[in-house]
DNA sequence: CTTCATTAGTGAAACGATTCATCATTTCTT
DNA sequence: AAGAAATGATGAATCGTTTCACTAATGAAG
């Protein structure tokens, strides 16, 4: 381990010109010579900061952490992906942490809050856990990440709900579908969004209020409702998929029976049979824009949220209504 | 932000008195009184440690250090759950770093070598960065993740591929199949797993060499060897799914006409239909078994391999051949 | 009554970096 | 030529911990 006195003897000046050179402090002068010796002789022992010195001097640590929840497929490592590409240029790292459950969240909460970082990224949470999560956005600045602003003035980065529910009901609106079944649990965004769909088209709306629903009781339910509806919006694609086996095991046929919109945009749909139809989520992309906000915060301690837009990827699981 | 030196005025005493209670060094006498006193104070101060502080002093940061590839599906994020649970009792934190390719797989050793870190849980690498690895290995301890030793002498923790590949086979074998084809790539132990499975049963098998395969490449190749395969291993979930796509494509009917045998145990590919029989790789488990070698090796500047066994999960993707 | 342990506790020196305040020089003004 | 200003560089304090070495004070042993 080589430190900045070892530079500094090497290229026989004080401890500090090194600092000042090294960390391009344009503010002191120092000689061109001197610049060159001290850079040479840094370059020549391998130097490298040591962080932990860095950050007990300057209460910085270039160390953000992110908060996740128990989540399956891709999304997340996509996420984590694109903070970290992002945030590698600006030689900010990345803790990872995460939470199974309320408790663990506030506890998780509670141990960054006395953490030398410079920023908390949080994924979903619990409505019950907000105290904790304001306290630790007394200690540290913390973005919203797929999750609108769970605490007023929060930072947050998420995809556009009214926009991926308007876009999804209205493709099966167009295919000819007159009763149509979405479970957007209570997100009001996607509510509003699946109901401008359906304005003034003569297709209705059916919503599954159910949370943590099941691709197949989602199914059933919509089977069994008196209409019969023959378009779903299922919001995740696991559970679209999961309903697509159960439709098949029933021996109905996907889409000449009923048409399914799965959301996420995850690969693996692509490969089913039928392939599925879905709302891509630009995963990777809400990653990076969240740690372009985290930047912003960091440095003007303000930020726009950021609204990313959904985008609808046509396969062969959706078909007009026969 | 409370220091160590707060508590000591509030709990009048020396500050080095406060640092061996709060770190119960049991060597260092302090009267049960005193110690209580200094328990109090730092409870009502919310003393929390300074991290950078600690690591300053002592050489360690408690932190590790993850380098992952690109990676899809949730085996990145379980592995990574795997390992934060099991790190988290013992208070180590985990520092995600990712790379795309082999030169940024490089140049991330490097800027870890110089870090402040416990150790580095490694998956994947390249042939051709082995230099970097061994580099990277001589700053900090290595572990290599669902890979088997990269380097003499490193420790590993990886599934038993013999035994993942004689399973995925032999169930095949023993559904009748008498064309077997596999992929294993250039993997020493899936070949030879494989070979072990066919053993005086009278099947045959088929290795297709290519590397980075796509599913309906795969099962063109096997329906167009002179013999007919019947049988497929593919050696991820994701390949698995995409060959029964491009099969039913092709009319081909899933387990009537061909089977199909996964590798990795996705969610996912029990939605499927039909469902996808695979193996299990425990990921998650692989995540806390890499963690507790980790330990290990900080501790004991040593640890044994640990390997972990695949698990068939019959689904209905394979059937007896007609 | 010394001497020696033991107990309870403290002072101060690191660890490696940043940065304020200061200091020689030299160069410029007037 | 004398004071002011700019240049180039440095010493030392500081961040929060840990931990070595040390000191009183008490009790036991000889």
């Amino acid at each position: 381990m080589t430190t900045l006195s070892d530079v500094a003897a090497r290229a026989k000046v004080g401890i500090s010109t090194v600092s000042y050179v090294l960390n391009k402090t344009g503010l002191h002068k120092v000689s061109v010579e001197t610049q060159e010796r001290i850079l040479a002789a840094a370059k020549e022992l391998h130097y490298v900061p040591n962080i932990a010195g860095k950050a007990l001097r300057k209460g910085k640590t270039y160390t953000v952490a992110t908060l996740f929840p128990e989540l399956k497929g891709s999304f997340a490592f996509n996420i984590l992906s694109g903070l970290e590409s992002e945030l590698d240029r600006e030689n900010y790292s990345i803790l990872f942490c995460r939470y199974h459950d309320c408790q663990e969240f506030i506890s998780k909460c509670r141990s960054l809050s006395g953490r030398q970082i410079d920023a908390v990224i949080v994924l979903g949470g619990y409505p019950e856990a907000l105290g904790a999560l304001k306290e630790l956005n007394k200690c540290h600045p913390v973005i919203a990440l797929a999750c609108k602003n769970p605490l007023p003035g929060m930072p947050s980065v998420y995809v556009d709900g009214v926009k991926l529910s308007y876009l999804a009901v209205r493709h099966l609106v167009e295919l000819g579908h007159k009763f149509i079944g979405v479970n957007p649990g209570n997100d009001e965004s996607r509510i509003c969004g699946a109901k401008l769909a359906v304005k003034n088209t003569g297709s209705k709306l059916f919503f599954n209020a159910e949370k943590d629903q099941r691709g197949n009781a989602f199914l059933e339910w919509g089977l069994n409702l008196r209409k019969g509806i023959t378009g779903f919006v299922a919001f995740s694609d696991t559970m679209a998929i999961e309903l697509m086996g159960a439709a098949i095991d029933r021996g109905l046929r996907i889409p000449e029976d009923i048409s399914v919109v799965g959301v996420d945009g995850e690969d693996l749909g692509s490969f089913y049979r039928p392939s599925l139809t879905t709302m891509r989520q630009p995963s990777i992309a809400q990653g990076a824009s969240a740690a372009q906000v985290m930047l912003e915060v960091i440095n003007n301690g303000y930020a726009e949220d950021r609204i990313l837009m959904p985008e609808l990827l046509q396969r062969s699981s959706t078909g007009p209504k026969k």
